[in-house]
DNA sequence: ACCTGAACACCGTTCAAGT
DNA sequence: ACCTGAACACCGTTCAAGT
């Protein structure tokens, strides 16, 4: 009768850093970014904190392990062919979907591409991103601008978005989604008139929006954008052929 | 003589939230968000830790606190006038500059706005990018996607650029920002040719870059999205005279 | 080679006691 | 009303000791 917590007792496997990650990634879903400690970790893996270290450096690469390994699940290639900017939303859907799905990921994401952008996780994105925006026909010359602000867009919406749902389903504030976005709306509509005009005036259009959809609609923009500025020449039939 | 740190003894004034404030993004800029400590804090104030919490709840309503200090700070309303996007490009930079000056911001802000949207931080970006969007003329139910999308764009970019400027200037690297964006440029070069042929292909566009130009770059592809699924009315006449 | 678990240094927060 | 500083609970990390 072990009382501490789930999965008590056994493990005939030995440890593993991959076992580790994935016991990481369950922790970090189902209680937090806070709730991922050494302890709690040992615990779930039936063994003690010391044990953990023969095989990760320390908890900056635990996150940057459990980041990395749920990125790379999410960034599923597209499937080639279908109309100009498909590719372009499967990918971002994939991310967006994986951010709802751990929500603790948007914050871990930021924190990583903005202090080692030469770390394994941000070219993975980069490049699944920038692949899609290759097969639009953008020549060269735009390609780093281009990928660079889907990315932005895409990581920035979905973390705000995951905030949503996550927030409307903290423990205690039981709420639905549309309830939360409802009371945002309403707190933005309290603004004060003088100082938030604009703010104000948007909050109606934030209560009864379909997320997705505005995801969509930002990636639209962006792909308006790129069209716009870097109009696309003929695709190399390797493109189109494989 | 006070041994222990810089400003040792002095204080008439009392203790007050906004010069505890104050002192807490000191401690950011100088030593990261690892530094702010409130002990450190308490040292720096001249008091003991505990006094800290007669003005201000804890941790993060501390964090919170400093965040929107240096926001409003930031976001210095762009004067009227000037050729479309003069205004947009202003504020942009505006934040750019923030972030740059304070390599903390990229990470507080992604993970304040994927926590807490109704906070005061978000609606103080969101409107100041708004109102440029709205003087730009784009018709109202363009405003949120808009908006959005820039403002996206605009943290995503200065926390990456940030972390570039930071990473060159960490204690210990002694690289300059040229050599820096070489070793990541180098870097990415190595990456496997059959994974990563994009992010490859891109590396030596990232070497002899001007952030700043290459930020532009992106807020003109927005805004040339905003300009095509959004196009601009003609404004009011408010919006020039005053 | 891999695991155990006590121990260390440090942190956020509380609170009885002061002024 | 505001400050002090010891104390508490907890955390990341280390390491001598085991197998």
């Amino acid at each position: 009768m072990a009382t501490r917590s789930r999965r008590p007792d056994r493990r005939q496997e030995p440890l593993s850093r991959e076992r580790i990650v994935e016991a990481a990634v369950e922790l970090l879903d189902s209680v937090g970014e806070s709730g991922l400690t050494f302890r709690a970790l040992a615990d779930r893996l039936a063994t003690g904190p010391g044990a953990i270290y023969w095989h990760i450096a320390g908890k900056a690469e635990l996150l940057t392990a459990a980041t990395d390994a749920v990125v790379a699940a999410a960034v599923r290639p597209a499937e080639p062919g279908g109309a100009p900017g498909d590719g372009v939303r499967t990918v971002a859907l994939g991310l967006f979907d994986a951010v709802e799905e751990h929500p603790w990921l948007a914050a871990q994401l930021a924190a990583q591409l903005s202090r080692s952008p030469w770390g394994t996780v941000a070219p993975r994105i980069f490049e699944s991103i920038g692949r899609e925006v290759r097969a639009l026909g953008v020549p060269e010359a735009g390609w780093f601008t281009a990928t660079s602000a889907l990315m932005h867009y895409i990581l920035g919406s979905a973390g705000q978005n995951a905030a949503n749902t996550a927030s409307a389903a903290a423990p205690g504030a039981g709420m639905e989604r549309a309830e939360f976005l409802d009371a945002v709306s309403t707190a933005w509509e309290g603004l004060d008139p003088d100082a938030y005009p604009f703010t104000r005036a948007v909050a109606e259009q934030v209560r009864g929006h379909d997320d997705r959809e505005q995801f969509l609609d930002g990636i639209a923009l962006v792909l308006a954008g790129i069209v716009a500025l870097h109009p696309p020449v003929a695709q190399p039939a390797v493109t189109v052929v494989r």
